[in-house]
Formats: C-alpha cells, sequence, structure tokens
DNA sequence: AACATGCACAACCGCACACAT
DNA sequence: AATGTGTGCGGTTGTGCATGT
C-alpha cells in the first residue's frame, strides 16, 4: 500500500502561477513564515494549491535575493567542478552560490553548460562497447557506463586536457618527477571538494604493496572501453601514453558508478572485477582500520566491498605500482 | 504566413529520509 | 519498534517563446 497523497489533487490548482498567487504567498510568510508546516499553509492563507507547490514556488522564485539567470564564468566554474567531484547533487551544489536555487542550477546544467562544455550529446552512440567478447562487465545493464557517469568522465578528461595539455603526450617537459601521462585526480593534489564543503575530514593512510599492478591485458580491456564509450580511437603510441590515466580516470568513475549508481539495484556484486587485485593482495596490505581501530569494523576486501554499498562517496586511483581507494561517508573520508 | 523544431524555464512527481507519535 | 506525516531532493514533464524551413 503506496502513501497517502499529500493533498487532494482533484482540488488543488496546478500550472503557472498567477501574480496574485505570487502575492499571497509572498506577503504571507514575509509576515508569518512557513509555520512549519507547508501542507497546512495554502489552506491559511486561501490558496488551492498543494503545499509542496507553495514550497517551491517560495523556494525557488519569490525567495528574497534569488538571482535567475545571468551564471557568471565563476559560477560555471563553481558548477563544472563539483558536478565533477560529487555529480549531480544540486542543493550541495546551490549551497555554494548564494542566490542560486537547486533547481535554476540544475535547469541551467541540462540546458546550457553541458553542451557548453562537453559540446555534444553522446547517449546517441549506438554501440558503446566495440568488443562483445570483453569480460569487462562491470554494469550489469548493459555493460556501458552510466549516462551521468559517462558525463562526468568526459568532463573530467576535458578539464583535464585543458589543465595539462601535455598528458597524451611523450614530450614531457615539466620538471617535476612524475611522468608526463601521470595522472592527478582532483582532490588528491587539490584541497578535497568534500573538506572544502564540510570542513572537516578524517584521513587515515596505509600503506600499500608495490607489487601491486595491473596487468597488460587489463590495460587493453580499459583502453578499448574507454574508446568504444567515448567515442575517440587511438594511435598505438597514444593508446601507450594515455592508458595510465585511462585507468586512473576509468576506475574512478567506474566505483563511483558502482557506489552510487548502483548500490540500490546491484548490490554488492557488482564490485568491478578489476579491483579483485585488492582482494590478491589483501595480504601485502595493512588495513588501517583493523581489530585495533575501535571506530570502524572494516578489517579486509571483504568488509571494504561490503561497506561500498553504502559509501556516499568512492574513489579508486589504480596506478602502475600502486592502488589507492579513496571512499567514505559524506565528508569523512578514508585513503587506503 | 504557417508550421515544425529546439530551447529555456517553471512546475510537478515520486521517492527517501527524518522526525514525531 | 512500527507507523504515519512532512520535507527535501533529483528526475522528468509541460509550456511558452524563438528560430528555422
Amino acid at each position: 500500500m503506496g502513501r497517502a497523497p499529500c493533498c487532494d489533487k482533484a482540488s488543488v490548482k496546478k500550472g503557472p502561477w498567477s501574480p496574485e498567487e505570487d502575492d499571497k504567498l509572498k506577503s504571507y510568510i514575509q509576515q508569518h513564515g512557513t509555520g512549519g508546516n507547508w501542507i497546512a499553509l495554502p489552506h491559511k492563507i486561501g490558496l488551492k494549491r498543494c503545499g509542496k507547490s507553495c514550497r517551491l514556488r517560495w523556494l525557488n522564485y519569490l525567495r528574497p535575493n534569488i538571482k535567475h539567470g545571468g551564471f557568471s564564468e565563476e559560477e560555471d566554474r563553481v558548477i563544472c567542478s563539483l558536478y565533477v567531484s560529487i555529480g549531480s547533487r544540486w542543493s550541495i551544489i546551490a549551497a555554494q552560490l548564494p542566490g542560486r536555487t537547486d533547481n535554476d542550477i540544475k535547469n541551467y546544467w541540462n540546458t546550457r553548460l553541458k553542451k557548453k562544455l562537453l559540446g555534444r550529446r553522446r547517449d546517441s552512440n549506438p554501440n558503446p562497447n566495440p568488443n562483445p567478447n570483453s569480460n569487462y562487465n562491470h554494469n550489469p545493464n548493459n555493460g556501458a557506463l552510466t549516462s551521468s557517469a559517462l558525463e562526468r568522465l568526459q568532463l573530467h578528461m576535458h578539464l583535464q586536457a585543458l589543465r595539462s595539455p601535455s598528458c597524451f603526450s611523450f614530450n614531457n617537459n615539466n620538471n617535476n618527477n612524475k611522468p608526463n601521462n601521470y595522472y592527478d585526480p582532483p582532490g588528491r593534489n587539490d584541497p578535497h571538494i568534500l573538506q572544502t564543503l564540510t570542513g572537516e575530514e578524517a584521513t587515515v593512510t596505509a600503506a600499500v604493496s608495490p607489487s601491486m599492478k595491473l596487468q597488460p591485458d587489463q590495460n587493453a580491456i580499459m583502453l578499448e572501453k574507454m574508446e568504444g564509450s567515448l567515442g575517440f580511437s587511438s594511435s598505438s603510441s597514444s593508446a601507450a601514453a594515455c592508458s595510465n590515466y585511462i585507468i586512473n580516470m576509468e576506475a574512478e568513475v567506474l566505483l563511483h558508478d558502482m557506489v552510487c549508481g548502483g548500490k540500490e539495484s546491484m548490490g554488492n556484486d557488482c564490485f568491478p572485477e578489476e579491483l579483485d587485485c585488492l582482494k590478491e593482495q589483501e595480504q601485502g596490505i595493512s588495513w588501517p582500520w583493523g581489530s585495533g581501530n575501535s571506530s570502524s569494523n572494516i578489517n579486509g576486501f571483504d568488509d571494504v566491498k561490503s561497506a561500498a554499498s553504502s559509501w556516499d562517496s568512492a574513489s579508486v586511483f589504480v596506478q602502475h605500482d600502486s592502488v589507492q581507494l579513496q571512499a567514505g561517508y559524506f565528508g569523512i573520508e578514508y585513503n587506503l
């Protein structure tokens, strides 16, 4: 049995608000506040509207200091950065932009900013996986990443390309000691977005076995998948240059997809096979929140796998000589 | 001028969560 | 602990306007 409706749908008015309705709602709330009960509010002021509709109208349109349209470059940048980091959590993004509402940002993203940044739609791609025999199959729906994950992935790559134009090239002239195809995920060298948003972050660091590596065939599978999903093809040299970058990127999106997009429908069984190396290498990992840590009962790979279904965010960074897992509840992050 | 199409925005819907009882 | 209710959120739809044919 479903829950009772919040109002009598037959007797409430729907559709655009008239100026008279706006005036009634605005003047009442400015004088009396909402009274803590949106459902009762329309009856008090004689509006034939659903309480939810009144709330939405107030929050998105009538509330003081609301800005509409005219997003600045800086706002674009903030939206873009936050979308890459946390996805479509519009209310959180809106909280970082004074005067903007989640609905406004959501509309702006869907109608303009996404196109502006990505330049094309990719859901017309009829065959995201060019090799049906590939054992890369973390998503049981069709083997492809979700559109949200792909959008973030594309955006991620776009921003990375802007930030570091040489990352797909062997012509490495920078003087740090990283290879030029090394991928620095946002949030590792930059202040992490969760830290920025919440001001609190718990970090636990553990030693990672240096023998933990992806095998060459795994590289090839990853790259093949990425080419199909993103619609680019690579020459052999650029493929080699890109492989580490792509593996890192793919692993991050892949796990995020699993945790955020699949935790309801797929449970823990969708934990990507590529990360099974974690289990194989379990003996080589020092699990920092083991029995000695009373605040956590995560003692090894199976516990990580189990806990992943309830994490708010997760990222896996697979490099040629290490695996790093960042995951946790919102605002609290563990580094493995 | 008439119609089709695309776009931007407002509003709605249904679900999940928090809280009260 | 179980249930009911209100709120918040993200996804989706509806509508009016602009532009193209």
